[in-house]
DNA sequence: AATAAATTTTAGACAAGTCTAAACTTTTTT
DNA sequence: AAAAAAGTTTAGACTTGTCTAAAATTTATT
């Protein structure tokens, strides 16, 4: 039997796992779910004895496969949820992050199959994420982050990298979504901030908003 | 914050509450949990200081109003998910308790609102079991146990009070179902069980069964 | 290469929820 | 009304997951 907890410890692995690419830092799991490097020690020895990870004391972490298994399970649930959230329920991409983490959690494979099916075999999530398939292939996102673009550069937007209600809420309010096309029209190097245009206008982007934009360039 | 823990505790004293309509034992709240009566003492004693629960030693609980509420909103919870599994899903109505009994903890009063619209207000859940409204009115069903009726009498069934998946399967192999039209053509003393005649043909229900099956009187 | 800094682990404590066994109340039987 | 039975609570222990503070290890700096 898997717990909860567990459950969320194998999220946060293959989540930052993604970004690095290689094994995964104590430090950088107690930031991921907000809590101590204590916490997580604990943790990893519990997960690393139910052969879901491969852990060495002070050398990081790793996803055993039937770890990997499990951790892409979890978000296949958590992205046919918040597909249903938002395709059926109508909620805002920006409120169903939260349910989801909850509905996430839900045990039965028979009932997420026949969500997808419901939705139709949706291969992507409202944040432009792609759904993994019941055989747990996670598709990789080729898109880039829009911070990683280059002066004159024309793009379209193809999803977010932050499931965070403030963010989206701001891209709401700016009229940014998936499927909007912009281009660079100025990057500052000192704050890493960049101003695009887009529907006929200019906006000014942070850093931290822009590296959290996915997109796809086009000509 | 209430645990998924103690919203189990406060369904079940309202559940056997029903039955008893009175203060609720602490046996019988264990037995209905499958726990022990020592830890229904150590959880009771939680809940009182919650005010959850109106809770004198050895004599007995009832819920409090707070309790009761809460009580409500997670039948009000169970029924709409059951029904939204049958209804949209498409399961049979004997797979659903299991998974509606983790779906009913899934805190957000908006969605479940929100399948309360998409499912069109529905009364009554796939076992004839009332839909607790959002105000937290339960409504009583006046339908009686089928074991209750005599000799001659006809009924039709209106529900079941028992959500067990041996039981519901076994009334499916048997073709009864919500809505089944019949009539007692004998009554054992002896056992408690009873013939009846429906669709054509007769069937000896024992006990067990006929007190777990809601009637309502027809001529 | 030695020291300082950062990271990670261990030790010990705590809260929630559970259990068994023993003690205590209440109810039933004689 | 005393004794027996049934029901309930307490005491103490265990598990899961968490924390702080201290110790150990690794990495970075000089």
């Amino acid at each position: 039997m898997i717990t909860l907890t567990e459950e969320n410890y194998l999220k946060a692995i293959l989540s930052v796992s993604m970004i690095t690419d290689d094994k995964v830092s104590t430090n950088a799991i107690a930031e991921e779910i907000n809590t101590t490097p204590a916490s997580v020690s604990d943790m990893l020895k519990k997960l690393e004895e139910k052969k879901l990870i491969k852990y060495e004391k002070y050398k990081g972490v790793k996803l055993s496969k039937k770890g990997k298994t499990l951790a892409i399970s979890i978000i296949r649930k958590h992205r046919l949820w918040e597909t249903f959230l938002v395709k059926k329920l109508k909620f805002e991409w920006s409120e169903v992050h939260e349910i989801a983490e909850q509905l996430e959690h839900i045990k039965s494979s028979e009932l997420i199959d026949r969500i997808e099916k419901y939705l139709n075999y949706p291969k992507f999530d409202p944040h432009g994420e792609p759904i993994p398939s019941k055989e747990g292939k996670l598709p990789i996102a080729k898109n880039i982050a829009l911070i990683n673009l280059q002066y004159n550069d024309k793009a379209k937007i193809m999803g977010v990298s932050l499931d965070d209600k403030d963010f989206l809420d701001y891209l709401t309010k700016l009229k940014i979504g998936i499927g909007t096309e912009l281009k660079v029209i100025e990057k500052i190097k000192f704050d890493l901030s960049m101003k695009i245009e887009y529907a006929g206008k200019i906006e000014h982007l942070s850093k931290e908003i822009s590296e959290n934009i996915l997109v796809k360039k086009i000509n």
